[in-house]
DNA sequence: GCTATTAGGTTGCGAATAGCTACCTATTGC
DNA sequence: GCAATAGGTAGCTATTCGCAACCTAATAGC
């Protein structure tokens, strides 16, 4: 047991500080829903969110530097600005729906009357899981850590619990 | 292109500020990722992520509140105070790894040197994914809104973008 | 061309939150 | 008993949030 411990000083290595920093911040994750779902305009952000200007000029900005949004001058009228979404941020999105997905299962309010589907067939889509590589549903209790291939030799341990 | 903003106010009703109430405040995560390795005490995350006691004090205790860990007294040593990972906690690993993978992508740390594997087959865990009912991947192009079930007839409308 | 309006900010200031250090209390080990 | 350990709390400072007012550039109306 205290042997788990030991790794987690290495991982910390790991992604997740890095997508924090640019995606922690208090709104982050409401202004890219609201760009997910073809906002791309300050007033529209603010008025939608309810945020304060100043608040929602710094997110902006920090979400363009890192990438996850795009600002671009409108063309036809050069009062507009337009805040679009990136491939980078559209990335995001299996990290949004996830989240969504867990507020909405542990939440009071019963559920939205609209939900994402495949366009294709109108099916709502799957909840967002754990997939092996040969796409096997995995829990946290099938999980262990392993050391990267670049590293040597996979030497795997036991993920206890 | 206006009439994308409407379902926006609609999907207000999403899970994505109830999961922000409980995890969206700094720190919230990696005590989360912290837990998920095995830490249970008080001191273990202090020392390990090098937060402020009084701020992980009040971390800590929003998330057993939220009933994201559980508070146990330690039954052989009664300083001390155990945080167990609850089954709604463990319901966030793939939003936490969808967070972490992304990451991770767009860092520049190169690659940690751990990685999740699956237990059985020790084959690295495959990146967090949308998938439609039939398990294809979907990516945002591929998806809609549709009204929930419960409310009718699913009458679709196409994601544009 | 003059004025009003719109879009996208910036600035100043008070309130809330984060972070450091020191202190406190209940157990435990010796 | 006494010192050390675990898990906090209290007080203070530094940063961030949020509101309201203001500013500037580009358009629209006349």
């Amino acid at each position: 047991m205290t042997q788990l411990r030991e790794p987690l000083s290495l991982i910390s290595e790991c992604g997740l500080p890095a997508a924090l920093e640019v995606m922690g911040e208090r709104w982050s994750f409401l202004i890219l829903r609201a760009a997910f779902n073809g906002f791309v305009h300050f007033e529209d952000f603010s008025s939608e969110l309810g945020i304060a200007r100043n608040i929602l000029s710094n997110r902006l900005a920090r979400l363009v530097d890192h990438g996850v949004l795009a600002r671009e001058r409108c063309e036809h009228d050069k009062r507009k600005v337009e805040y679009r979404m990136t491939e980078k941020g559209r990335e995001l999105l299996p990290a949004m729906l996830a989240l969504r997905d867990w507020g909405l299962r542990h939440s009071d309010n019963v559920a939205p009357n609209l939900v994402l589907v495949d366009a294709r067939d109108q099916q709502p889509i799957a909840p967002i899981t754990i997939r092996a590589h040969d796409d096997r549903v995995l829990e946290w209790g099938d999980l262990a850590w392993a050391e990267a291939v670049e590293a040597g030799a996979p030497a795997a341990k036991e993920c206890a619990e």
